[in-house]
DNA sequence: AAGTGGTCTAGACCACCAT
DNA sequence: TGGTGGTCTAGACCACTTC
């Protein structure tokens, strides 16, 4: 309630909310209860709070798209809205040595598929994923992944027992090579976004390694970073 | 001292940590206390608890360097470990109308400041950076930023009332201008990272604009996505 | 002096997992 | 059936801010 209540905009910007006493009271819960529920939303960037003074609303809940996106971090990542993924090579096992190393993987076998990504018609990126030759292998068995909305690792998230708990990004700019420029509209030799990206698991295991390429006269990488929790 | 425990590897990867109970009776504390020492670690990613199995550690906290980096929040980029800062040009006041919407200023009137970054001695980046013109003057009045370790937006931070809260990034790749390729040993027109970053404080409230260029041969974009909380 | 959020103790019930 | 983490109540003390 108290977060459908921010972003709502029932707070102007700045405004500060009621205090845990009050909402304890009101409710008839615990003032505990009330402290976590305060917590979702400082860690969601909705409000913030200053010892003795209170708690306030952080305007970026009135900013129009901000609070929607997920913002940062691996849920934005793995549901891509409003663009549309076109498996070019379905899951196929073969010897990387390489990919199968970033992966950690026992052999220099790895299963490997290649996807692109379009938005509104018009392609912007092509990746190439790697993953556990195993994990192909069944999805390639159900058809997955297909095309359509989606990515490939929230797809690959159903072959896995743990759920995918974060990513490595190393993120660089390289000319365009030939074969894959004319994939996604762009010029050979043309300055292109060149995204790196190692997944684990809860666990820590590895579980998929891809490598992207972006247009970036279609497509600028954004992303958000907030600030851990206390420091 | 469970955090000390963990990162000091006494536990295999994959070994389960003692429960909330065993802690408690353990060290006299309550369970609630136990329960939010857990929830660090699980923020920081070095271990993981399943409902009715236990905790867990991650495998990340073994990987050297991993859990060190403080990966992929607000704090790395503030605080960047290993590089030096060397001020080009210090905070000027001038006008720029699209600097100054982006920080949301009521005037065009914008302070500019031009920093370089290297690393052993080798430049990689140039960026410019905008704030509030009352910003800038007090830091130009204090002789800050100044060279060396540290970065302009932890400078900055000094002159804020609010502890800036989180960033926007927008990175893209574009060809050298003539004027930045030289300041960062890379050729003119060769493909380069352009990054665009937007802060704000704990109220929302933008307070710094930075443009920066990368040479990507000496420096590549690296940070680490992880999972909100708990789905 | 009163009020704020931050931290802690003590105790309870639940869903889920292992056996 | 007993143990696990997840959630909740009830009550306490603290540092700090505000008046």
């Amino acid at each position: 309630m108290l977060r459908a209540a921010v972003e709502e905009g029932q707070f102007e910007d700045g405004e500060r909310l009621p205090t845990e006493a009050e909402l304890s009271l009101e409710y008839g819960v615990s003032r505990h209860t009330v402290r976590q529920a305060f917590q979702d939303l400082v860690a969601d960037g909705l409000v913030y709070r200053i010892p003795g003074r209170g708690t306030f609303v952080t305007g970026l809940s009135s900013r129009p798209g901000m609070y929607l996106r997920s913002v940062g971090t691996l849920e934005e990542m793995m549901t891509w809205a409003g663009t549309e993924m076109e498996v070019l090579a379905p899951p196929e096992t073969l010897e990387d040595p390489e990919a199968a190393s970033r992966l950690a993987l026992p052999s220099a076998e790895v299963a490997k598929l290649v996807v692109r990504r379009s938005f509104e018609g018009n392609p912007f990126a092509v990746t190439d994923v790697y993953l556990d030759p195993e994990v192909g292998r069944r999805m390639r068995a159900e058809g997955s992944p297909h095309d359509g909305p989606g990515t490939v690792m929230s797809a690959v998230q159903d072959f896995l027992p743990l759920p995918v708990a974060g990513v490595s990004l190393d993120v660089t700019a390289v000319p365009a090579p030939a074969g894959i420029s004319a994939l996604m509209g762009c010029e050979s030799g043309e300055a292109i976004l060149h995204v790196e990206r190692l997944y684990y698991d809860s666990a820590g295991t590895y579980v998929g390694f891809a490598v992207s390429r972006y247009n970036p006269r279609r497509y600028s990488y954004r992303l958000e970073l907030r600030r851990r929790t206390t420091p």
